[in-house]
Formats: C-alpha cells, structure tokens, sequence
DNA sequence: TGACAAACGCAACCGAGTTGCGTTATCATT
DNA sequence: AATGATAACGCAACTCGGTTGCGTTTGTCA
C-alpha cells in the first residue's frame, strides 16, 4: 500500500516542503477508491474544517503530478481527475447512470498495439487513455 | 463519403428543419481531417463571414449527436471535439507537441476484453474512449 | 399565405481552471 | 532559538468552454 509521508519525505529530500495540505491531498488520494477531482478535494478540507483556497489545490495537483506521483484522467465532463500514479496499469469503467468508477485490468495490454501504431504512423507514443462506460450492476 | 444533402434530407423526413447553420456544420465536420470542438467551428463561420450565436453552435452540435450523426471526443484539454459517426471504428492518436490528431485502427479491437469486463465487473459496457497520445514524425 | 414548431440570437450566467502579486510558513543554517 | 531564503499559500480578478431562459425569426406544410 502507498504512504504519504513516506513519498513526502522523498520530495522534502529534493528541496519540497512537508506541508499540511500536501500531506492531505496526497492523504486523500491514496484513500479514495476513485479519482478525485479539484473541487473534490476542496470540498473534503471542508468538510474537515480546514478551507482552502482553490488555487492552492490546482497547484498542488499540477505539482504532484509533475513529480509523477499522480496522474491525470478524464471521464467525458470536462472536468480533470487525480488518481495516485498505480503499480498496475489499469484503466476504468464508468457508470453513465450513477458515476461509479471501478479499475479494470485487460487480459492484453496495448504495448504490440502501440509498436504497430508507431511503426505505422511515425509517432513516438508516450501513453494512452483508454475509459470504459456503461451501467453498473446497480443501475440495470 | 458522407454526403450532407444525404444526412439532412433523412432528418427533414423526421420533422427536422433543413438550415444554412446545420448544413455547414455538417459540411466543416465531414470535410475536416480531426475532430472539431464548438469554437473551431464558430469560428469557421465567421471566417466566411456568416457570425452565428456559439449558442447555436452548441446546441446544433448536441443536436447532431442526439442523432448519432456525430459523436463527441476529448483529448486531454478540457474541451469537447467531434467528428461524424465513422463506419470504421477507429481511434486517435494525437501529438503532444503540435496538437497533429491522426485516425488509427486497432489491429485487434475491444470487444473481446470489454465481453470478460462485462463479465467480471457485472457492467454493461456501451462505449469506450481510447486515444493514444505522443509526439508525431515532424516534431520528434 | 398563414400558422406552428424548430431553429436562432441575445444576455446573463455557471463552473473549472489560470494568473499576478503580496503574505505566510517551512526548513536549513547559524 | 533567531534568521533568512524560498516554497507554499490566499485573495481577487480573470479566462473560456459550456448552459439557460426567453423572446424573435425562419423553414415547412397544409
């Protein structure tokens, strides 16, 4: 399992400061069985009666994620979501109905279509997203 | 190739209207190379200076999709893209650098690991979203 | 040609995300 | 423990894709 402070203590070693907020962003990431969005996050420091200034989130994100400890999603509404960069590589299915998000594995992996892709059309592919969508079991 | 006339006579024979903003619409997104988002097109209008509300323009465009004529993408930015409904299920495999969008086709499509996902995750899959992102032959 | 609904324009609005700038807090060093 | 550098933070104003309500225009058909 991950753990912030250890990942936190990785950055302070680089010249990054241990702070509240990073810790529980970082927190709430690893917790969450699906992918945050800012105004998820925001609403949480809330909901624990420590506001914080939306700004502070979208910079905390976007430093996260050029650390590469999270990454980026997006699930068809305009709106970014976070997830801690997975061991697995794994995609996700959506419920249009209900948002339910769970992680999905495939049997085959994309890396020979990625080799054909490049071979083919000349481009060096760096990553990919792949989102599944339909009705949970719940929804049908 | 689409034919626009086509589309749009089997949508007056639905009771639909037959306009100057939906025929040209459909004309910018059967003649485009990518995918267009609604400002792309706003702006095309008015570069032959025929201004049209960005109302309309959304509203012809989810118009169009509530039809299944034309089907709405994203690729990493926040904004909605669309492209007419292809007959050849393809993807995109989108550059990084120059923004350069290219169709590719799997050489082994989905439908086997979206029939194990059903089984396993209890979903009833509908659609997915792939695209594959990276840096073309010019920019590399 | 008249009448009805679809399509359109306009203005105001929403919400995710960004920018500039001044302030605060973390951390290494003394 | 005091100090100084700078990373992190708050705030206000902004950008921009997209939406809503409502009144007006236009395509279609009888």
């Amino acid at each position: 399992m991950h753990e912030s402070s250890h990942i936190l203590k990785g950055l302070k070693d680089q010249g990054h400061k241990f702070t509240k907020v990073r810790k529980l962003v970082l927190d709430l990431l690893i917790k969450s069985p699906k992918p945050l969005s800012s105004p998820d996050i925001q609403k949480a420091f809330l909901a624990r009666k420590m506001p914080v200034n939306k700004t502070t989130i979208y910079r905390e994100l976007a430093f996260l994620k050029g650390q590469g400890v999270i990454r980026e999603l997006q699930f068809g509404d305009n709106t970014m979501r976070y997830e801690v960069t997975p061991d697995n590589h794994h995609h996700h299915i959506v419920c249009i109905n209900c948002d339910k998000i769970e992680d999905v594995i495939l049997e085959k992996d994309l890396d020979m279509e990625e080799k054909a892709i490049a071979q083919i059309k000349n481009f060096k592919i760096l990553n990919h997203s792949l989102e599944f969508y339909g009705i949970c079991e719940r929804c049908q």
